[in-house]
RNA sequence: GCGCCAAUAGCUCAGCUGGAUAGAGCAACUGCCUUCUAAGCAGUAGGCCAGGGGUUCGAGUCCCUUUUGGCGCGCCA
């Protein structure tokens, strides 16, 4: 794991620290308790590679200017034995300190020696987090909606696990419970429309030709055997037939979009365990439910949230018990430190109902997290499009992969962050040329690549350089690149903890960014041999970043285009 | 009616716990390929951060309010 940024922050944190005490000592501060400040990398270079707001914060605890408390601190500031080589008083009374030039060639050393594994830590200190997403009811194709709800878990988890997480991800299959049965009606209709035209289809059945299509394999495998039987066996068969067959249809598209589960979890088990039942007692034995008009309530008003109905007057339990029984299983059961479910922004509304009821059986509501994600609109030729021209249905999943490839999909569906609704622009997202950023990106590491085969043909490959080698990295092209494939492992921690994955899309896209502007200022090629050598080094750490930052979204990192 | 989320360049979005002249991509305009991939780079232009109050050394960021938009408010899931 790379620990330099960490360091260098320890160190600065230190320095200031020492500093503030010796001004104290020394008379030239007032004694007072030290000030919170913060360190930070600051967006424009010319402010240095890192601002530390510390006199500024001391304005008050020190009854001074902040310039005059920057000077005592820079007056006392002993930056020896750190990365660091120079700090200067700046603006309103920021610190800024500049790197010392032997840290870059620490970072390209360490990246090289860390290879795939650089950019992850262990800020997650191996806590189990189960992250939950998608969640497509098996009764119908996913829609545009669960695509972003894939890329985007599946990204979280990867950052997750990057920063030191134990990561598990599941998929919940509603297997059971009313759409269950309304699916059941539906695929019935259909199977007996093909032997009585006229019968009835319920009217709030599932209308979608996958339906038919189920009833009619079915038919090829059980002919007209169940239309004599009894309601209740026909219905049966026809579930038992068609919901396996939908979960492996979900299967098989989240997998083709590269989406994969470590656990399928069946709302069925829930219900045959007796574990939905046993929710019901509990609140009960706790004195949280009330009967009113026939239905059991809990009282959801005394955790945060509000009342509502648990079990209706006709005695099953609504939708929200399994629900709680699941989230019981994930924080109890199975005892994950966190469960993360990524959810879609109209299920906000269920979020407190949840998070109350499992309080209410004594977990801390804190270990549930709930990711919303806004909602995704289709948009062609600048106007929104909600049904396929062809099916006159909701456009699939599996529709938009058919038109968009999955590094574009995954990569733009990437770009946003969960809370603000996409207009994908479904023209753009085809468009194989720069104005597709994954085109970017994915350009620059071809580039290096490119750039590899062209020196190995000449018999110069990458090489371990010396200190003084790397030395020569001055240019601030080069300067500037490795002070940002530096960050990396800071940046997978900020996403993790921010439980925002898109803040890696943008920073792969700052990485081609830079390392175009390098490419297009320096040359590997035919200069000196340390220099190349030097170099090439920062290419291949550009193209290990890259890539490590490719993979966290399963995007391909190509060696030519 | 109540609640949640949003409003930043012509368009799509960043702006991480309040910080130094508000950033990027696309679109527009001007340059750069006889040397490692021009799917690139350099530059120009484009903003009262929806409006109004407040909090403080300092506000796009926090609080209140108005406006506009999205989504929720079932004994549906």
């Amino acid at each position: 794991m790379s620990q330099l940024v960490e360091t260098a922050r320890q160190q600065l944190r230190r320095a200031v620290l020492e500093a503030m005490e010796k001004a104290m000592e020394k008379g030239e501060l007032p004694k007072a308790e030290p000030p919170k400040f913060t360190l930070e990398v600051p967006a424009d270079r010319a402010h240095g590679d890192w601002a530390c707001n510390a006199a500024m914060a001391g304005a008050r605890a020190f009854h001074a200017a902040p310039r005059k408390i920057a000077e005592a601190i820079t007056g006392n500031l002993d930056l020896g034995g750190t990365f660091f080589t120079k700090c200067e008083i700046a603006g309103p009374g920021f610190l800024n300190f500049t790197y010392d030039t032997a840290f870059y060639g620490r970072v390209l050393q360490d990246v090289e020696s860390l290879g795939a594994g650089y950019g992850w830590s262990n800020v997650g200190e191996g806590k189990r987090v189960l992250v939950e997403y998608v969640s497509a009811n098996p009764t119908g194709p996913m829609h545009i909606g669960n695509a972003r709800g894939g890329v985007l878990g599946d990204a979280l988890s990867a950052v997750l696990e990057a920063a030191g997480y134990s990561v598990e991800r599941e998929f919940y299959v509603n297997d059971a419970g009313n759409q269950v049965n309304r699916y059941g009606l539906s695929i019935e209709a259909r199977y007996m429309q093909q032997f009585q035209p006229d019968f009835p289809f319920p009217e709030d059945g599932y209308k979608g030709k996958d339906v038919t299509a189920n009833a009619e394999a079915f038919i090829k495998e059980h002919g007209d055997k169940y239309v004599e039987s009894e309601q209740e066996e026909r219905r049966r068969a026809l579930i038992d037939f068609a919901i396996p067959r939908n979960i492996q249809g979900l299967h098989d598209d989240l997998k083709r979009y590269r989406v994969e589960y470590d656990t399928w979890f069946h709302e069925s088990s829930l219900h045959d365990s007796g574990a939905v039942d046993r929710v019901v007692e509990l609140l009960r034995e706790k004195g949280l439910t009330y009967e009113k008009e026939g239905a059991l309530w809990f009282k959801g008003s005394e955790f945060g949230s509000e009342d509502f109905v648990i079990v209706r007057s006709n005695g099953v339990p609504t939708y929200v018990v399994p629900d709680i029984a699941y989230h019981y299983n994930k924080l109890v059961t199975r005892n994950f430190d966190t469960a993360i479910n990524v959810l879609g922004a109209d299920h906000h509304g269920y979020v407190p109902r949840l998070k109350a009821a499992i309080a209410a059986l004594g977990i801390d509501p804190e270990r549930l997290k709930v990711v919303l994600m806004q909602m995704v609109t289709l948009m062609r030729d600048g106007k929104p499009e909600k049904m396929s021209k062809r099916s006159g249905e909701a456009i699939t999943m599996s529709n938009l992969l058919d038109e968009v490839p999955v590094d574009a999909a995954r990569f733009l569906f990437n770009s946003y962050e969960p809370n603000t609704r996409i207009d994908f622009d479904l023209d753009l997202a085809v468009k194989e040329d720069s104005q597709n950023p994954v085109y970017y990106v994915q350009y620059a590491h071809a580039r290096i690549c490119s750039i590899l085969r062209n020196l190995k043909e000449d018999g110069i490959e990458p090489r371990a350089c010396t200190a003084g080698e790397l030395a020569l990295l001055t240019a601030p092209e080069e300067v500037e690149l490795i002070r940002l494939l530096s960050n990396f492992t800071d940046e997978i921690a900020g996403a993790a903890k921010a439980m925002d994955p898109a803040r890696i899309t943008r920073y792969v896209l700052n990485v081609g960014t830079l390392f175009h502007k390098f490419y297009n200022a320096c040359r590997v090629k035919g200069v000196e041999p340390e220099l190349t050598a030097a170099r090439l080094s920062l290419c291949t750490a550009a193209k290990t970043v890259l890539e490590n930052g490719l993979s966290l979204f399963k995007v391909t990192a190509p060696e030519k285009m």
